[in-house]
DNA sequence: TATAATTAGGTGATCGTTCAACAAATTAAG
DNA sequence: CTTAATTTGTTGAACGATCACCTAATTATA
């Protein structure tokens, strides 16, 4: 059976993404992704020579599909670009709920866990996140007009992703999204008063802290 | 040797508390924590039956030294209360540049590690996050009259830990502090448009959200 | 002497990984 | 068209290393 070429890759990095979001990559054994692919672990490191390659496949996987998985998906009918912003968050917040706060962003978690060790799934981590942010600022760019003049939408963006990543992280905890709730609130209660301070006002001042160029 | 009674458990303590900062709970080994303390693997067990008793011993130092190491440590000399805010969140970004962005929060990092698979642990990471909010409502509380009336302080407390907690994952991430800073900086903007609304304004409306209650 | 604590050499299980043999599909030769 | 050679993919039993953990003997304290 030498047919189904790719099928069996697929399905590797479709189950080794499934365990890896659901318990890390460290605590995820080989043996265990080759037990519910139902893959031999010749087949494994024939595609995959260390785990690593697969975990590298899996945030690859995350890049090229990030488009459909989470924007379309959660704010894909929502037409004010500030609504999709938090039409986005709400998408989260129901695979908190969805999954019992099992589930959270696969990308963050990742990210803590790997940032130090693994250098190619840090910079793919990375890239990830930009994405993310790329698609915000692109929410807030549609709004431009009605943000303080000068307004960084980028930055903002940023803002959002943090405040994201920081609520789910609380969610998983408390296995309640109380607190995920109260924070994006604020969020959004934090957007209005720009958008707001848009119509009258100037923009935001500079940032206070050393500034620094990013270096990837 | 058996006089110095504490002396080695509490060694014990302090290398897993170092390794588990640095590595994570699962990457790092018995043997590595036995090694670097210099303690044999007979003692650990007589203090620590399991890995796990050994994780929650740590969590429980973080319980009972997060007054001492984070609070009074980074913001102790700051008068207003809403600069020991940022201080505070300044003492985190120099703890990124200090260790070149290989330390991060430890509680935030083994909350999402341990979330799903270690109860104990949860409830313990869930009592630190509790206490860093409470620190940081009281700073709130303390300018109360400065900010629009009937804000809730604990709920902004809550998106200053979120805001850091997700400023700290793209920090170590992107091994800069830049999106750190940009994501602080709104924040502190926020906090500076409640202070100037709440001079005159009224208090910001309630979530959006289902409303839920905090069950641990 | 009773107890608290440490030493140090183990245990089986699981870790990621390897590999020789094999099967199916593709290509090339007759 | 048939057949042989080659490539592509799969099988499943192993490998050594490390995993968390155990324990009998020993030392120190009270």
């Amino acid at each position: 059976m030498t047919r189904p070429s790719t099928e069996t890759r697929s399905k590797l990095v479709e189950t080794a993404r499934d365990l890896f979001h659901r318990q890390g990559y460290t605590p995820t054994g080989i043996a265990q992704i080759l037990k519910e692919s139902g893959v031999n672990s010749g087949s494994l490191y024939y595609y995959f020579p260390t785990k690593e390659d697969l975990l590298v496949a899996v945030l690859e996987w995350y890049r090229d599909h990030i488009g459909d998985n989470l924007i379309d998906l959660h704010c894909g009918r929502i037409e004010d670009p500030v609504e999709k912003v938090f039409g986005l968050l709400d998408g989260y917040r129901q695979l908190l709920m969805m999954f019992e706060f099992e589930l959270g962003c696969p990308i963050g978690a990742l990210a803590l866990e790997l940032a130090n060790s693994h250098p190619a799934a840090r910079s793919l981590i990375l890239v990830n996140f930009e994405q993310w942010v790329d698609t915000v600022e692109q929410f807030f760019r549609a709004v431009e007009d009605r943000l303080p003049e000068g307004t960084d939408c980028r930055a903002l963006a940023v803002h959002v992703l943090t405040t994201m990543e920081g609520s789910m992280m609380l969610a998983r905890t408390y296995r309640s999204t109380t607190y995920f709730d109260q924070s994006v609130t604020h969020l959004r209660n934090y957007v209005d008063s720009l958008i707001a301070q848009g119509s009258t006002w100037s923009a935001p001042k500079q940032p206070a802290g050393i500034p620094e160029s990013l270096d990837n």
